[in-house]
DNA sequence: GAATATACGGGACGGTCATCCCGTTTGAAT
DNA sequence: ATTCAAACGGGATGACCGTCCCGTATATTC
């Protein structure tokens, strides 16, 4: 019911939780999202209590690293959605995700399933990603330029075999690679 | 040194080696890899020590799992690579694993890379699954019926993707959009 | 510089799970 | 029927991990 007057945090309090914000952000793009908090803590320099503190579960920190990527990606895609016609507006927001997700590998992770809901997260946050690429997809199935049959779920899969892929790192091109071959694959007929 | 003449298992095992076996090829099937060994014994009707004495880890269980069907899906593969030309054996194969692995969660989990290491598993049993593809790639690429550039690592990201799309229960069609997508998208240009 | 709320570190706790062990049971051979 | 190795069940063990707690340290305020 109050208000909150609540007092400035404390200037070590703010400097650790930038440290494990960034400690996070660097250890689930490497590691993944099964890296254990403690390995985080580690990282960052502080105890585990710190980081369970600042983020009181592991899936509330992940999505505290998430949530700037997302705002730019969110930003990115209205931008594309504006100046470019739909079928090039989707295929160019879908390659950046996948460039985006290649580089994270517990971006990747989510995106595919295999651990937190990103999505919640994400619409929580009002940085809808998966949003913008449903309409995205919807446009460009509306202007003709990507099969009308194929679902929002079925891209979300597609994406997760190029994100797999994209995160080979002695294989610069096979990012490329895949994206073209979803992207020709998605191409009406 | 010396031979083995080691007296027939006796009954029982060779009964409960057995229930075992269904019942993990079941419970991977349907729960995935990372369902409890505990609840594969209950399945079966026999304690856990049953499980561990037969199949000293759980990753032996699910190899010898597979085993069956790889040895079948390899079958497959050569009579396709006798009777078709190579592409249509190629994309009739790819089409052949991701029915298989929609079935079989663990196998799709497996394939995607997630859990234990299918191939040396496989390869160790004489069934190379992947040795096939594989080959048939290369053989469809050679026909000009594939794009050239493509590796066999970025057909085995796109694989998974179609897996993962492929098991979804609610949505029968699916399996044949992402692959279609996906079979599309490799024809040469 | 003293007082106090705030934050810290890292160990404790609870839960999960694979694997191992051992007292008990049972199939098979005599 | 008796014997005994083979096999059984399921609890014990140990590893891992996320979260919580609390005695200690320190930034901030007066």
């Amino acid at each position: 019911m109050t208000g909150r007057p609540q007092r400035a945090p404390r200037a070590d309090a703010r400097r650790n939780r930038a440290a494990v914000l960034r400690a996070a952000a660097e250890t689930f793009a490497t590691e993944g999202l099964s890296v254990p908090v403690h390995e985080i803590a580690r990282r960052a320099g502080v105890g585990t209590g710190t980081v369970s503190r600042h983020f009181p579960t592991k899936e509330a920190l992940f999505a505290a690293v998430l949530l700037d990527r997302m705002a730019l990606l969110t930003r990115r895609a209205d931008a594309l959605s504006a100046t470019e016609d739909p079928g090039a507006a989707f295929f160019t927001f879908f390659a950046a995700l996948i460039h985006e997700g290649a580089d994270h590998r517990g971006l990747a992770e989510s995106l595919a399933g295999g651990g937190f809901d990103i999505e919640s997260a994400a619409v929580e946050a009002g940085s809808d990603v998966s949003g913008r690429l449903h309409t995205m997809l919807k446009a460009a199935q509306r202007a003709g330029a990507v099969r009308g049959d194929i679902t929002f779920a079925d891209v979300k899969a597609l994406m997760s075999g190029c994100l797999a892929r994209g995160a080979d790192p002695a294989d610069a091109g096979a990012r490329d690679r895949v994206i073209a071959v979803v992207r020709d694959g998605l191409r009406a007929s």
